[in-house]
DNA sequence: AAGCCGGGGCT
DNA sequence: AGCCCAGGCTT
């Protein structure tokens, strides 16, 4: 891009943000001087998850944990609770781990000092550090890798391609603000499936706007076929107080959610049940429904029983459960509805 | 470099 | 029901 142009998309991307760009909650405060925490919070609930919803997160995440002293000195259990039905849980442990740390030495003032915290990777670090400490340092997420895809008409963006292009073009004046125009822009305007070429301030710069087809910039990339996967669980009390177990592991780690065993390969279902019984003790299973729950790579089938034991039962409110437990626990207070309504 | 990790919205 | 979105960590 020439320094001529180079001024120009600038200022038009900078005078459309100051116009249109979103009014956000984290966004209070100096430019390029934000409070690191609502930033850093925001950002994380932002990984993978749209706006709309890390808004719901966002309101319910700082009214229980208002500072990063609170958040560290909470136990883990509560920030998963109020991370519930978030989703990539890994997101809640690392920020509570990342908590524990900043609250000891203090807030970092650097992208260097951002990216050795656990959950913070390349993006978020320049994202924070730009944001709260005013640092040179574009960012490189999504909507930036499709709007430098477009500009400059380029199908198969590598992630340093990306970034080289995005450092060119940072406003080092406005690193924060650049960093948020260019996000906004991807996220209302230069959109995945219907670009609005017409609102956009920098369509006369760019290459895809030009070739009459933005949508073929990027190229979509291949996608990880989805795996079956089938478990059986075993409800021990009833909708509001169950036997719970914590699970370990990468899958749904750290949530609480009924006693679940996988039904292997080749291996009847019977047989995960048999195993499921025997560890908990557990007697007379009578099948209460299936249910499904889609993940982005898994399609999980599995059979909920409900069995008497004598367990110690949790409070079903107090614990964090993925929504494929909230589905199982479902299928008994359908039948309990179901029962009142047969008696009535 | 490739695979894994939730959930919801849109069609 | 099937497609889309997407940053960090682990291997």
């Amino acid at each position: 891009m020439l320094p001529t142009d180079l001024a120009a998309f600038r200022t038009a991307l900078l005078n459309w943000f100051g116009a249109a760009g979103r009014d956000l909650p984290w966004r209070a405060g100096a430019e390029g001087a934000r409070d690191p925490y609502r930033v850093w919070v925001s950002e994380i609930l932002l990984q993978q998850t749209q706006v709309a919803r890390g808004l719901l997160y966002y309101e319910r995440f700082l009214t229980t944990f208002p500072t990063v002293q609170a958040l560290a000195a909470a136990p883990v259990e509560d920030v998963l609770k109020a991370w519930e039905g978030c989703g990539y849980y890994a997101r809640a442990r690392n920020l509570h781990r990342a908590a524990k740390q900043v609250a000891q030495q203090g807030f970092p003032t650097t992208y260097e000092g951002w990216l050795a915290l656990p959950g913070v990777g390349p993006y978020t670090a320049a994202a924070i550090s730009s944001l709260s400490c005013g640092e040179k340092r574009a960012v490189n997420d999504g909507n930036v890798r499709r709007v430098l895809a477009r500009l400059y008409g380029e199908k198969t963006p590598t992630e340093a391609w990306v970034q080289q292009r995005a450092d060119e073009l940072l406003d080092p004046d406005r690193p924060g603000a650049w960093n948020e125009a260019v996000m906004d822009l991807g996220a209302t305007t230069c959109t995945p499936k219907k670009p609005r070429c017409p609102e956009c301030p920098v369509s006369a710069l760019c290459t895809a706007f030009q070739s009459g087809e933005p949508t073929v910039y990027p190229a979509p990339k291949a996608r990880a076929a989805v795996k079956e996967l089938r478990a059986v669980a075993l409800l021990i009390g009833d909708d509001r107080e169950a036997v719970l177990e914590q699970r370990s592991g990468t899958l749904l780690g750290g949530l609480f959610g009924l006693p679940l065993e996988e039904v292997k390969g080749s291996e009847q279902p019977e047989a995960a049940l048999s195993r499921l019984l025997t560890r908990l003790h557990a007697q007379e299973p009578a099948l209460l429904g299936t249910v499904t729950h889609t993940m982005t790579h898994r399609h999980i089938r599995m059979d909920v029983y409900r069995a008497r034991a004598q367990s110690p039962r949790a409070r079903v409110q107090d614990a964090a459960l993925s929504r494929l437990d909230h589905k199982a626990l479902a299928l008994m207070k359908a039948r309990q509805e179901s029962l009142f309504n047969f008696d009535s």
